[in-house]
DNA sequence: CCACGATTGTGAACTTATTCACAATATGCG
DNA sequence: CGCATATTGTGAATAAGTTCACAATCGTGG
């Protein structure tokens, strides 16, 4: 397959958001000029987004709202459930796992772990927060898609080592650093501070 | 001033905490190749960044770490704090009153909105959460650089439109939802979901 | 069953972003 | 001082991403 953009990506996943929408109201076709002004994007860039991976619509009709929405499920890897666990029961890690969001969408978080022998133990939205030192072994156990990291930054790298040598090939980090992995392993990282700063930077210049 | 790309200014944001992290090492040049090294990307990117707004660096020698550090603060518009709003006291809200790491940066969260009866009045981290049909009246007597929107998806819309009407220049959104503003007002979106489908992509794809 | 309006799919043109590559320095040392 | 070494700043080359523009094709209605 040729060497798909992020931007790319990012675009289906909210095309898909959008099908959902309307398939809930009842509609059964769409055009590329609608889904982009949805999408704030023009109708050439959802054609040619769409065109990577083949040819979905009828011309002069536009697409079936059900059968592109489950193309682009194809696509994106939502045919299937998501094995997600999450390392840190803070304050992030605890509106995460309340989320009802993710499970929606196909990610179902298994397990919780944390280093705090206070932390560890309780229960979390059904869930018995697990020590850390056990994620090796239940990993061996019953291997996980995809961690979501919110520990302190300091504790991080660290932690992405052990989920690392421990097998899992995905990784959601909150910490703000910039995680080392092998090249085989994706790592994600949501920086919000950053996201202020780039509106600080925005209010600066105008 | 040239248009400088997004990309470019999150880069930047990144250069910054490095230099931070130098910093407290007690390190007072580096080179555009170290911090290349440490944000994933390559020398001259850094360089070209940097000459977008002037040149900082002396030949032969590098940067030193601390005016690099505060020319970057001065791009960036991080010489002065920031006035911030959260709009949503329900967990993601929670979450983002009680981190330290935002005023660490400049960005004050100096009022809580919800419109749930229940929640209005309470503590949060030493701030009374108000009802959020004061929004326009306190605003009017103290404005706010930054909204942060973490209310349910099918009200934020509602809640953005009421912050533009009250001079919101700068929004931060976590509703999983597509914001219409108009041109003179910023919005930047973190769509947790949508990051984990980039995951799922990753995965199903290799 | 043909002509028309709508809309796709996609090369080609264009625009934006990244990387290359090298002259222009700055430092240090014999 | 003059030469060797390091590293910047930047125009030019390349690569990546977006938009244009139009032939292909579908459904409809006369
Ligand atoms: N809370 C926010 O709004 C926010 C915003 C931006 C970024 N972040 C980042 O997200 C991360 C988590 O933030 P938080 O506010 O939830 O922090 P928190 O302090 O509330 O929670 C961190 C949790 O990680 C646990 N932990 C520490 N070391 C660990 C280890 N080695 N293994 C497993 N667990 C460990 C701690 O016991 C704690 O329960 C931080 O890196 C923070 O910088 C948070
Ligand atoms: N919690 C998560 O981990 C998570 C992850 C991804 C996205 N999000 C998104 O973030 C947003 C907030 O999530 P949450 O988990 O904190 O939800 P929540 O339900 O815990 O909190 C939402 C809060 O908004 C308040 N609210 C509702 N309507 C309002 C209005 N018109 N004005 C002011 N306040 C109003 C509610 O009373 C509630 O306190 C949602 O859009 C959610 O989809 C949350």
């Amino acid at each position: 397959m040729r060497k798909i953009s992020e931007s790319t990506v990012r675009r289906l996943s909210l095309y898909l958001r959008f099908l959902e929408q309307f398939a809930a109201h009842g509609q059964t076709t769409i055009s590329s000029a609608e889904l982009a002004r949805r999408g704030g994007t023009t109708s050439a860039q959802v054609r040619k987004d769409l065109s990577f991976f083949g040819s979905f619509g009828k011309r002069g009709l536009g697409y079936s709202v059900t059968e592109l929405a489950a193309k682009i499920r194809d696509i994106l890897g939502l045919r299937r459930t998501y094995r997600v666990i999450l390392v840190g029961a803070g304050r992030i890690g605890g509106a995460l796992v309340q989320y009802p969001g993710f499970r929606q969408r196909g990610f179902h978080v298994t397990a919780i772990y944390d280093k705090d022998p206070h932390k560890v133990g309780s229960r979390w939205n059904g869930l018995v927060v697990r020590d850390v030192r056990h994620i090796e072994a239940d990993l061996a156990k019953e291997p996980t898609d995809i961690a979501i990291v919110v520990t302190p930054a300091e504790a991080a790298q660290d932690v992405v080592d052990r989920l690392v040598h421990s097998g899992v090939k995905a990784i959601l980090n909150f910490a703000p650093v910039q995680l080392a992995v092998p090249a085989d392993v994706v790592v994600k990282s949501v920086n919000m501070a950053l996201e202020l700063e780039t509106l600080s930077f925005s209010l600066s210049n105008r």
